[in-house]
DNA sequence: TTAAATTTGACTATTTTTGTCAAATAGAAT
DNA sequence: ATTCTATTTGACAAAAATAGTCAAATTTAA
């Protein structure tokens, strides 16, 4: 999977491919073109559930996009932090400590 | 380094082990007793800010302390997702990119 | 069994996030 | 250059999330 590029840019270029314009796709989120503006410059955030809309009217696959969009809100929170890159580390290994004592799995 | 303890429960022991009451690291912090208590039942997270003095009151390895207290805030973005085990693993890629393209790293 | 410590929950204040709107800018096509 | 449309920008407002206070309830320990 690609890793490089950002939700923003994804979606940017999936749109433009498809010949589409902010404000057409905004009209579909319900949302001001000037929102959908600054999500694809990341200049904001999308929420989740346009996330998925914006998945379905672009064509593209709702899981990718959702991973993209997860991995960056992770990114996120430790974006200005130092020890960033470490927490990311242990963070994985508590999620398999976690998954390792969940019922079901 | 032990991943398997949560920040709050990092925090309670250390306090009992030096004999401090909630109400006297609560005064140190300058806020109410109330959120102490909540912080180390998991209930609310502390602040950046918290969890520095928190180390210093209570003798704790800040970076130790960061680092837990970080990979929680991670956690907490992805605790509902299905996708969140994915997004953390492309997370943590999207940060080597990062860090790879920047100038004096 | 009472005195201190902790927990709980209702409430308020503050901050962050999410959105609108209108004006400014940029891009095409004449 | 002029105009028409698309996009961007930034000031502002609404809504949601977070952080805190306070007092009453509960727990703990003497």
């Amino acid at each position: 999977m690609k890793t490089d590029k950002s939700t923003g840019e994804i979606l940017r270029q999936k749109r433009e491919e498809k010949g589409l314009l902010l404000r057409q796709v905004a009209a579909k989120l319900d949302i001001d073109t000037a929102i959908l503006s600054k999500i694809e410059r990341s200049e904001r955030k999308a929420s989740k559930e346009q996330i998925i809309k914006l998945a379905e009217i672009l064509d593209l696959k709702e899981e990718y996009l959702l991973i993209q969009y997860l991995s960056e809100k992770i990114l996120y929170e430790i974006k200005d932090e130092e020890l960033g890159s470490k927490a990311l580390k242990i963070a994985e290994q508590k999620m398999k400590y976690i998954s390792k004592n969940k019922s079901g799995n």
